[in-house]
DNA sequence: AATAAGTTCAACCGCTCGAGA
DNA sequence: ATCTCGAGCGGTTGAACTTAT
């Protein structure tokens, strides 16, 4: 026994929402409001499903929705929710005035995972890439290192190639590696450089040998050398980076047995919690009035919530907008 | 100018949750 | 305690648009 459809799939019509329609469904609203959204489309001469009415209203025909590009410190808010709620969308949007939750996903996935992926950091587990490897590897014995190398390679072999030949990056790998040096670039931000010399004069199996020894020297060296006070991810320690256009702040990153957020939290993606049980999120974003410009507002409450000295977890939940959960 | 490739975002689908009977 | 049903959520799709070749 199936379950009992929303509607007659056969008298309902799907796609794009006509002016006409947006007119109807707007002002059936106003005056009746949105209780029993299966009864909406009828009542309003709609031929659309009930279903289909909500998402339309509340995605793009509400009032009170902010149309247009997220700012700076919707993005650093939307990172930094995602980094301890996972994709729990909803809870995330209910922090945005005027976005939706399919707003904040689409543009978590258009814009952001790119973001967060071109700084090194894994956009699901919000640690740099090294970082993980290096985790990994430490897990592992001797020889599943290079397994593991070697199936990490053989998974961004066609990635590399791509990027080297297509976007003409060349990376010349001197020993013992790889080193990028930061540099400031045109905004005036530190950016990591790597040498660039040689010209597509390697053929593809050299490439990918030099890439595979800088990897395993990578996570060797990372695991030996890596201080608090060197980690490109880790600004003096405070585990806050700079990046051209974006500030991500990361949290802590923890090891077995510190009681680091990342210990605590069971924080993968769409099943992470640690949201629910570890802290609050201290936004005032709402607080429009007074006598500052928007952009200094801004500022001030992102510099005061992304600070390297304000912890994740110990916000105080009566400033939140709305609560989580 | 034509076409391919890439990106964005509105909309759909299937599932879960929670209130009420 | 169980069932039903409406509402809401997150994942996915595909049309429209933009950019590159």
């Amino acid at each position: 026994m199936g379950r009992i459809p929303c509607c007659e799939k056969e008298s309902v019509k799907k796609g794009q929402w006509t002016p006409e329609e947006d007119h109807k469904l707007s002002s059936y609203i106003a005056q009746h409001g949105t209780r029993n959204w299966r009864l909406i489309p009828k009542n309003a001469g709609l031929q659309r499903c009930g279903k289909s009415c909500r998402l339309r209203w509340t995605n793009y025909l509400r009032p009170d929705l902010k149309h247009g590009q997220f700012s700076d410190a919707e993005e650093q808010i939307i990172v930094r929710l995602h980094s301890v709620l996972g994709n729990r969308w909803s809870v995330i949007a209910a922090q945005l005035p005027g976005r939706t939750d399919n707003d904040v996903k689409n543009h978590w996935n258009t814009k952001l995972k790119k973001k967060l992926s071109g700084m090194g950091i894994d956009p699901v587990t919000h640690k740099p890439y090294s970082h993980l490897m290096a985790e990994i590897a430490n897990t592992l014995a001797p020889p599943q290192v290079a397994n593991l190398a070697e199936a990490t390679l053989g998974c961004l072999k066609d990635e590399m190639l791509h990027l080297l030949t297509k976007k003409h990056i060349d990376i010349q790998f001197q020993s013992p590696g790889p080193t990028p040096t930061m540099v400031n670039n045109s905004n005036g931000h530190m950016s990591p450089s790597y040498n660039m010399t040689s010209k597509h004069e390697e053929n593809e199996d050299d490439t990918i040998e030099k890439i595979k020894i800088g990897l395993s020297r990578a996570i060797i060296h990372d695991q030996e050398t890596m201080t608090p006070s060197n980690k490109p991810w880790d600004n003096n320690g405070t585990s806050s980076g700079n990046f051209p256009g974006f500030q991500y702040v990361l949290p802590s990153f923890g090891h077995e047995g510190d009681g680091s957020p990342w210990n605590q939290s069971m924080c993968t993606g769409s099943t992470c919690t640690a949201g629910e049980q570890q802290g609050q999120f201290h936004s005032k974003m709402g607080d429009e009035n007074g006598d500052e410009s928007e952009g200094e507002k801004d500022q001030r409450h992102v510099s005061s919530m992304f600070s390297p000295d304000c912890d994740l977890w110990d916000l105080p939940s009566n400033d939140l907008m709305n609560p989580l959960v």
